[in-house]
This record gives C-alpha cells, sequence and structure tokens, in this order.
DNA sequence: TTGCTTTCCGAAAACGGTTTCGTAAATAAA
DNA sequence: TTTATTTACGAAACCGTTTTCGGAAAGCAA
C-alpha cells in the first residue's frame, strides 16, 4: 500500500487540500506548511498517484508515438529524439507499433479518444489511404503532429525532410554517373513522402530527358513479394543499371539478391538508399545514402506537440518544419 | 467532451452500475441489457477512460520497458517482440531510456511506485552496481522481468543468452584462426552479461595456455573516450590481433579507426562483434557476429512478465530463461 | 399460502487526487 | 476606530469507473 495524500495530511493534522495545494506549491499555502508537508512526503515516500491526477485533471502527461515499426534506424533515432524532449517536460510516452496496417492504425487512434494521451506523434502506415480516423480524434481535440510520414491534406504541424529535393539530386547523380534506366523502389503511393520522392525522380529524368524509362516500382510490406519483384525487375528484358531504395530494409535485400545473381555494384548496377543507418560506409561497396535527420526530427515533432499542449491547444499555427536530408556519395554509385 | 457511462445510463435510463456491469459482460445482467447497452455505446462512440478504471481498479494495464537506449538494433527489435505480446493481452506499453545512467534509472522507477505500470520490462544501465532502487520497488509488489542485461543477485525472472558459451566459442575461434593477442572491449563490468562475456573470454585463452595475454577493457559510454582507447590500444607496443567486441556500436567505431590507421582487417586484426543488425554480411569486410535472439528475448520476456500479472503475481517462480545466440563466422575472422 | 432461491438491477461508497468556494484571522487602508 | 483586503487553510464536490450490498420481482418447493 503505497502512500497518500490523505496519509500524509493525517499525520500532519492537515486537511487533504492543503497537502495537494502545498506540494502543488500553491500561492495559497505558507511557506512553512509546504515545507512541513515536502519533508513529511518525502519522509513517508510518497509518489502521486498519476491516475487519480489525470483523472481529476482531465490531462494525463502522456504522449503516444504510433509508427509503423521500431527496427529501423530511423524510427529509433526519432524516438530518442523525442524522449529527451519528453523527459525534459515531464512526459511519459507511450509507444504503439502499427506494422503497416491501416486496421491497427485505426484501433490504437480509437482507444486514445479516451483521453489516454495528451498528444500524438505519428508517421502513418503504408495502408492509410483513409484519415477518417486521425480527423476524428483531431476533432476531439487531441493533438496530433505527423513526422516523416505526413498526412498532407490534415491541417496540423509536419516535420519532414526534404524529399522531393532529395530524390531530385539523388536522381541526378545517378544520371550523372551515366545511368539511363533508374528505378525508383518505393513504398505505397498512399504516402505523401513516398510521392514527393517520386516526383523528384520524375522530375530529375525530365529535365534529362529520360522519362522513356520511368520505372516507379511499389514494394509492399511482405518481404517475399518485395524479393520477387527485385528478381523478377533484375532478371528481365530492361534491367535498370539505376536504383533509388526508399526504403531502409530493401538495402539488405537488394545486397543479397545482387550477391546471388552475380550482378556487380556498381559497375552493373548503382545503388542509393534513403537510409539512417551508420555503417553504410563500412558496406561492401559502400553505399551512397540520404540520410534524414533522424534525432532531430523527433526532437522537433515533440517540442511542437509539446508546445501545443502547452498552449492548451489553441496558438495552433499548424506549420510544416523542413529539415534538410544529407546526401552522402559513397561507391555503390561511383 | 467524450462519452461517459453516465450519459449512457441516462440515455436508456439505466443506472451506471447496471452500464458498467453490462460493459464488463457481468452475470448480473440480462442479455438484454447487455445488448441494449452495447449498442448504445457504439453508436455514441464510447471508449473507457482508462485512468478512472486504473484509480478503482488498482491496475493500469500498462507495463514499462526501461532500457539504456533505444537507437541499437538489439533492443529495437526486442521492444518488437515485447509490442507483439503486449497488444495481444491488450496491454500498453510506456518506454524509458536510461541512457546508461543510474540516476535516471533510480528516478523512473522511483516514479513507478505511484502504480504508474503494473509491471516492468529492464535491462539495467552500465552504471548500476546499487540495485535497492529496484529491490524497493519488487517490495511493493511491482514485478520486474529483467532481460538481456540482468541483475543476477535479484530473486526474479530473467531472459538471457548464452552469454558465456557464446563468448568462449568466440574466442575458441579466434584462437583457431591465430591470434594469440585477444583483446575484450566491452561496457561495464558492473554488468552480468559482461562478466560472464568475460568469463567465458577468460576461460578459453585458459584452456589454450593464453592467458599471458589477457586484455579485457571498458569502453564506457562516452563515445571519444571510447576512440582514444581504442587509438591507445592499436598503435601502443601490444597491440593484438584479435577483438572481441562486446557492444554493437564499437563495430563501427572499430571499422573506422582502423581505416584511418591503415589496419587490414582480418590479415593485421581479426574482429567478432556481439550485434543484432541485419547488414553485418554486406560489411567490408563482413563481419563475424554473435546475433542474440532480440525479438524472440522480447516475446518472452514479456510473456513472462503477463504470466506473473495474471496470476496477481502469486506463483512467481523466478527462472531463467536462456535464448541460444548464433554465431555466424565471416571474413573479418577468416 | 409461506419460505427460499435466482435473476436483475440500483444506490452509494469507494479509488486518490484537484479545485472551488467559504471563512477565520491577520493586515492594510480609510 | 471601522472597513476592506490579504493570507492560509478546510469542507466538500468532482473526475469516471468499479464494486459491494441491498432489495424488488419472479420462479420454485413445501
Amino acid at each position: 500500500m503505497s502512500t497518500t495524500i490523505k496519509m500524509i495530511a493525517h499525520k500532519l493534522s492537515l486537511s487533504v487540500a492543503t497537502v495537494s495545494k502545498a506540494l502543488a506549491d500553491s500561492h495559497e499555502i505558507s511557506k512553512e506548511t509546504k515545507l512541513l508537508v515536502s519533508n513529511a512526503a518525502q519522509e513517508m515516500g510518497y509518489v502521486r498517484n498519476p491516475y487519480a491526477s489525470s483523472l481529476r485533471k482531465g490531462r494525463s502527461k502522456t504522449i503516444a508515438i504510433v509508427i509503423p515499426e521500431i527496427a529501423d534506424s530511423f524510427f529509433a533515432e526519432a524516438i530518442n529524439g523525442i524522449e529527451e524532449v519528453a523527459l525534459l517536460q515531464g512526459y511519459h510516452v507511450l509507444i504503439y507499433l502499427t506494422h503497416e496496417s491501416l486496421l491497427r492504425e485505426q484501433a490504437i487512434l480509437q482507444d486514445f479518444r479516451s483521453g489516454r494521451v495528451d498528444g500524438i506523434l505519428m508517421s502513418v502506415s503504408e495502408e492509410t489511404n483513409d484519415t477518417e480516423h486521425i480527423k476524428t480524434l483531431m476533432e476531439s481535440q487531441v493533438p496530433v503532429v505527423f513526422f516523416d510520414r505526413v498526412c498532407e491534406e490534415l491541417n496540423t504541424t509536419c516535420v519532414v525532410t526534404d524529399d522531393f529535393e532529395s530524390s531530385f539530386i539523388a536522381t541526378n547523380h545517378l544520371i550523372s554517373k551515366g545511368c539511363s534506366k533508374i528505378a525508383f523502389m518505393g513504398n505505397s503511393i498512399n504516402l505523401a513522402i513516398n510521392r514527393n520522392r517520386v516526383n523528384g525522380y520524375i522530375e530529375a529524368l525530365k529535365q534529362n530527358g529520360l522519362s522513356d524509362y520511368q520505372n516507379v516500382v511499389i514494394c509492399g510490406k511482405d518481404k517475399e513479394i518485395s524479393q520477387q519483384i527485385f528478381a523478377d525487375l533484375l532478371s528481365g528484358p530492361e534491367r535498370p543499371d539505376g536504383m533509388i531504395l526508399s526504403v531502409e530494409k530493401l538495402s539488405a535485400m537488394l545486397y543479397q539478391i545482387c550477391e546471388d545473381m552475380m550482378i556487380d555494384i556498381p559497375s552493373q548496377l548503382k545503388v542509393l538508399t534513403f537510409t539512417n543507418f551508420n555503417m553504410a560506409q563500412f558496406l561492401s561497396p559502400s553505399l551512397t545514402t540520404v540520410k534524414q535527420p533522424a534525432f532531430q526530427m523527433g526532437k522537433v515533432a515533440a517540442t511542437a506537440l509539446l508546445r501545443k499542449l502547452s498552449f492548451n491547444n489553441t496558438l495552433a499555427e499548424p506549420e510544416t518544419v523542413i529539415l534538410p536530408s544529407v546526401i552522402t556519395f559513397r561507391k555503390s554509385t561511383s
């Protein structure tokens, strides 16, 4: 049985109201009483019951992270950033994985209508083509801040990278290295992030008169299917000589397939990946990457959300923060 | 304003007690009433307030993961496993990072005495040489299950890998490849996991008469210091010809340093890492790894914790589950 | 008929805080 | 001096749910 305010009140012959206010450092309470109370609380090992507090105050001091997966260096780093600012402001962090399933995403957000969390940081799933569940939540005054995989049609704060530009530069880089058949391997076209990257890719092709070979491939979340897609593409008649991988996980897959099919990177196929992991330079061949500022994005998104919360969600000027990615050219595209 | 039980009760001219029991599928309520209530709840968009519920029931249906860091493929995968079983049993998951700081760890566990979580999954920090805070929590009936970085002296369920054996085999492997000066790069000696690995290393040296060069190096959490330690070691008079990296992050660091110092792996230095990340085979040179079953460990640990919770923490037969690691030999030790 | 279970529901007391409002005493202003 | 204001605290309502307990109505047995 843990100590309650009532027990402190009893011990000091004070009322629970006084103890509560003293612990909240209210101006209604004298310095002497505050000292008395905080000493007693200390020695009795008092810890405020967060659920009683949340119930009465209608705020939980808790936020949720809703992301497709966690075993991905981008999201892992982003969480790191989020946790840092949450901790600083005394917020707790619940984590939910959608595993790229719209159904799960809907179920998770549905639960949030209970007041479990004060706000949400989110990267939508691949399947999210319907945003009704998010809209519903926002309408019931639960602030949502998107990062990385945003919903552009929803009027709220978004933290993204310069996906169009990065993809544009990446494609141009491949072209400058002599590629003329560049394939773009992305995930769902539902995702704005993917659309932007695709557009950057297409624009670069267009500007270089290479639109003949415009090849946007959708790799779903299923590993086997993706592998098959890769194998078909690489053994087909119109084999690409350059590839942009929009999804980190595809890198390992492609390296494996190229090894199996005896396709040399970069002489036969140049590869470039949007990824966040830090051993790209030690791969064989070292991998050209577009690295997103994951940690920073997490921090910025969390800061924006907590600001909304502290302003009680008024003054909610939805903004879009664009943080620059860093492209590092390595052997895989040399 | 979200719908409450009271609103449902009012609409149906029932009492809140009846509605609550109907929603809980109590036998005290007739089938007809249950149907009435669940229909009304559905159409009014009712979601149970978890904090009111937790307050009254004294259980939160929430567990906490307390780990040193998240941007580490082991922990990321482990969380994945944890989340899977938590979701299945309707538990919510709070995440806390200690960043290898005992102080943070203590502060986090202190908060848990509030009843915020029903149980805890934990990997202790490097600095954790004092376990009083964990003991205190366990004494107040909050079950703790350790995974990976366990506290052997605490009498509770632990999920680990065969660290001694893995390290023993790894060391023998290096020896069989001709190494005679093998260094072991670990983190804090506070950690049982590290002690076990060190012991496996020492035992292998002993059995091969190589104890003359017994070199256990402690790399802390500070990156710069670790780098300096590496540099000193590799430029010193007694340069090792083999290295066991007990920490994933050290791999990238070592590859970089070897590149800078023009030390060839594996001809001049053979390297083997305890890691979980899935691109080891594509590194240059490909990296020999001891891979822990992170996802499985997360699942097992979470399952054990939730079983304790469902049994109300009685029948708490503390057990130690040992899951086997997989060693894969690659070029870095060839 | 009376007595005894079931069945089904409601009143009310929790759970542990927070907040409103009232008030006595002390202080300041007139 | 009287009156207004400030200071410091307590009583009680409240947040939304769960649970205990009591009881009316109905069914069954004697």
